[in-house]
DNA sequence: CTCATCGGTTCATTATTTGAACCGTCGCTT
DNA sequence: AAGCGACGGTTCAAATAATGAACCGATGAG
């Protein structure tokens, strides 16, 4: 792998290890030599990546991929078009919504909305969800090319629970029924007691940038009322796209947008 | 330079460029080959850092700093803790507010809130701010390590406007006006007909990690309204302050945040 | 049809990254 | 308080990765 590659993994562990991380655990982390990892860290820290506690010399993100982000948003603003439709779900359904993006070959939760009811399914910002096992990943996979499926499918499939779908095959014919419905339904597939149901969010070319889907305690969701939540997913995910992709064409017009 | 200095400061570019960019302009942007530019951005893609458009084979800004940044913000909350208290200043005041992180030696925009008058002041989320030539640069400098500031005027200050204060000695009498006040004004430094003034965000240890800025155009703030403005805005930096690393504190106690 | 420019690729040359061994410091145990 | 282990950080010869001039094919303007 090349020092960028290594350089951007290790920075990705910082920000999945706990909030402020030492040295050594770092590099452990990474299989880098301590060495290594500090060079990586100094320059990360040169450019904003990552900061340094001068108390704890424990490590953290760093300010610079905030004004990325913004920036990022401000060209491409899928999450700010997005979260009002997120939050509207979530209100008329009553469980917990998150939104990923497919980024880096990982689908990432990227903004979460929580239910109010006492007893909710919890999702991390930031967390990655795996393909096979999310109602995300199945309603990314029902719509990517055929390849990345592939590409997927010559590794072996981690079961984290007893339900998950680990055969090949089982996951094919899954994926056909998630493409024929137009959402994806995963029952416990993660977490046990969970189900939910999700639907990728497309672009003009029809390939998916990312889902939406809404997750619920097993309890509160019978057959019916998943179906009905999934085709409220897939509508909401469609106006998404059609808002987001409506605005990137009036944004590339040229307007005189500072005549204030 | 390191090979991850030089990725770094290549995405930084595209950061600062249109919102997509060629792979040409780009190289002779970074000054580098057009073979090695390439790599970064392959291997930055791989990351999420940088995407390609498939259809015009630009590149762009991609997710991944969006969901570093969600992180950093889940921990280490500054712009979600500031926000509230930028635009309550900006109705208060009617003018434009901005807010600034200092990260990789910059002082970058974050967050701007619009006045909402039809005559204003415009800022960029993601504009660097020149440190001796803006409000915020003032507030910071006024309040940093001796070191930092020796190192700043080590080069020759550029004049931006036929305003922008140049001289170090010039400079130093002003920050020490500032530091005694509390707040810095700004009076046209970066752009003509702009008056501006801004606070220090601080950490515990008294060094600031922000500022907090009010941009009006010179039309609309005499000399008394832009001190009242001014002592306005430390009185807000001080209660971003205070919310903020109160919380910090707050969050690194041992709670049982997931009990719901 | 030609020329210029674009994105992208190749491979011998060159400069950078790498990591074992090394400090000094801190906190804990004996 | 002395000894131990783990930490963050540093060094320099050896090993590996980055580099860029020249190249290709495609696209579009004149």
């Amino acid at each position: 792998m090349s020092t960028i590659g290594k350089a951007l993994t290790l920075l990705d562990a910082v920000s999945r290890l706990e909030k402020e991380v030492g040295l050594t655990e770092i590099a452990r982390h990474c299989g880098l030599d301590k060495a290594t990892a500090r060079r990586f860290l100094v320059e990360l820290e040169k450019h904003g990546f990552v900061e340094q506690d001068p108390e704890t010399r424990r490590y953290r993100i760093g300010g610079a991929p905030v004004r990325l982000a913004r920036i990022r948003e401000a060209r491409f603003p899928y999450l700010s078009t997005a979260a009002p439709f997120v939050r509207e779900l979530a209100e008329a359904s009553g469980e917990t919504v998150h939104l990923s993006e497919y980024a880096a070959g990982r689908l990432s939760t990227i903004l979460v909305e929580d239910s109010p009811r006492a007893n909710r399914v919890i999702v991390e910002v930031g967390s990655v969800l795996p393909f096979h096992a999310t109602a995300s990943g199945l309603a990314f996979l029902a719509f990517c090319p055929a390849r990345q499926l592939e590409d997927l499918l010559s590794a072996p499939l981690e079961a984290f629970t007893e339900n998950t779908v680990t055969s090949a095959n089982d996951l094919r014919s899954l994926l056909a029924e998630t493409a024929r419905r137009g959402y994806s339904i995963c029952l416990q597939g993660l977490e046990s007691g969970v189900i939910s149901t999700a639907a990728p969010i497309k672009a003009p070319n029809s390939l998916p940038i990312g889902t939406i889907a809404v997750a619920a305690p097993l309890v509160r969701a019978d057959e019916a009322t998943i179906h009905r939540l999934g085709s409220t997913t897939a509508a909401t995910a469609k106006r998404i796209s059609e808002k987001f992709f409506g605005l990137e064409q009036l944004a590339a017009q040229p307007l005189a947008r500072r005549a204030g």
